[in-house]
DNA sequence: AATGAATGAGGGTTCATTCAT
DNA sequence: GATGAATGAACCCTCATTCAT
């Protein structure tokens, strides 16, 4: 990559940085192109000749942010620590790394996109979908997770349990961590409601 | 109620009605006024002489909702099934009560109008925790949850996994409603990932 | 009059009243026929039955107020006090009598009907001109005018000092009516900038 | 100033030009923002990215046009001319300058907007007033001005006479400027209603 | 005769996008 | 290649006026 590319690319990713950071404070609908190119402090026009539109600007973003972030899934599930320690930061996004893909305004990128909502799914499936198994598969071997349970049910339950807490997250952090809390929401996520019979 | 005024809230309610259904099917975003006029087979200014502005419908509309909503809730509550049915119709929400509810468009909304999100949480936290805290009573003495887990966790984690499922609304709808996939989930939520020891 | 005719004529006259009020207070372009018949406290179609349209409303308004202005004119020049106590109250207007009839109203709406401007230049120049030059007859006649000075500029002076006596009443209020400062302010209408030469 | 930022200024006074000539001819309120976008030839969305709003825009123009004009007061009082012609200048406005910032439609602006107004004062009472309380001691001095009057009352009685004559532009326009006319005008402020004593 | 309900036309404003330098 | 300037389309909202009861 010569440095004409290079700086191009830098000013690219700079736009795109604006751009998510904006979304999340404002929601994507609230965001103009103006914006970002301001927040970007480049002109609108730039924007436009390197990414062609709104539509492929957002595109590109959605892109390049699910795969970084994918790759740290990656990262997460293949790594050395144990099964309950993956699934709490897989769950409950200790790292930074979802705060960025996640909020609202993916989600109405999604569904303002039907052409991006295809891409998520694809890769998400293809994917994600694949890593997950994988990590279950570790979970029933090492006696974490009822080997009873389809791995279509455990991808869905963490889906719900990783989107719940997200939209719940200014709840959580109201309540200030209390430990005792934290310790009966693992409990009420491993031993579910019924709690644990020893 | 005179012909007058009844005729006058048929045709708020057909413009709330013709509301909801655009905002679940485009989003709130991409709905305008106009659309709304003529989805319900009125003038703009109709829309405005009965609700004032496109704020205030939207306040009106969620008021409306949210009202109506929680009246079921208690309904399912101090009905007379048997506490696993009333979890599973609350948290799956099987009736079609959340279908008008829940919907990304309210979260938007939220995101939108501080007030709106104000009056959705003095609502919800003073009336349905009400309710669920004595549903949870009822549950722990029936031996159905574990008496050890604190009121509050157990709310949050109702929180956690209605929003989650909220969320994912459109994932559970793809699956198909499966049985074997519901059964899982719903053995999920109540022994939790380990599952149940025997 | 019978009592339908009466009842009638008080309906329009609190619909002008309520009308004049909010044109002085809010300026003529500022108030909607909506906000005329909540403050008369009828329904706007009621006005449309008066009278007609907003245009004819106003024409009508104009002229009423126009008319009962100018009788009041007349009553004090044509009444017993000396020439300075009739010209203070012309031009100082003590009388409320164009505290209505006066304001910007007035101006904007002859600016944007032509019609109606067409109709206060008729009356005032035959009206109250033949009123004004009577009485600066009168004034010359008792030496308070210079016998020089043509009934043309009087008329002409008179109407600028009272519009721009008008349009500084705030700044006239703001001074507290202090009496050195009126004894020169008549001082100097009744004798000029270089005073008198005794 | 380069060529960008020259033409960008020739675009914003061309708006500016075409926006007084409309308020002059037809009245403030009576004007949209299309209107001038047409008369200037220009988008309405031109005028947005140049002004920012149409408060903006009245507010530039009455900035631009008040400073302009107070330089021209200023050159007149400190020009060469006899106090009696700077005074005819001042009072009855024949240089054309006034033309400009008179016209109803600067007491509608000043209304409407409370903030213009302020700013409006503060100059003219700023500035204004202290170029006219030099020119009132040079009147002393010559003896065209009783020395006894007060300059609260002087300045107070030109407003006056300022706004009366503005008020009364057509009145005056009317008249054909006849020269028997303004010089029993001039009389009367030298000299008052009474007349010259010899 | 009087009213609540309804509307077409128009106003200010914003946005994604293109033009000209 | 990058920018300031410019725009058509669309949005929320208001107004004078008519319709239906």
């Amino acid at each position: 990559m010569n440095g004409f590319t290079r700086r191009k690319e830098q000013k690219k990713e700079g736009v795109r940085q604006a751009a998510i950071v904006l979304f999340k404070t404002y929601g994507f609908n609230k965001v103009s192109i103006n914006d970002i190119a301001q927040k970007a402090g480049v002109s609108q026009v730039t924007i436009y000749n390197h990414f062609g539109s709104k539509d492929e600007l957002v595109h590109d973003i959605v892109k390049t942010v699910f795969l970084s972030c994918m790759e740290k899934y990656r990262a997460i599930i293949k790594g050395d620590k144990t099964f309950p320690e993956k699934m709490e930061i897989i769950v409950f996004e200790k790292t930074e790394l979802t705060s960025q893909y996640h909020g609202e305004w993916m989600q109405t990128v999604a569904r303002s996109y039907p052409q991006i909502q295809q891409f998520i799914e694809n890769i998400w499936m293809q994917e994600v979908n694949r890593l997950m198994i994988d990590f279950f598969a570790e979970g029933k071997k090492q006696g974490y997770v009822n080997p009873e349970l389809s791995s279509e049910a455990l991808l869905l339950y963490f889906e719900i349990l990783r989107k719940g807490i997200f939209a719940s997250s200014d709840l959580i952090a109201r309540t200030g961590n209390s430990e005792k809390l934290m310790r009966d929401l693992i409990s009420l996520s491993l031993y579910g409601l019924v709690g644990r019979k020893e």
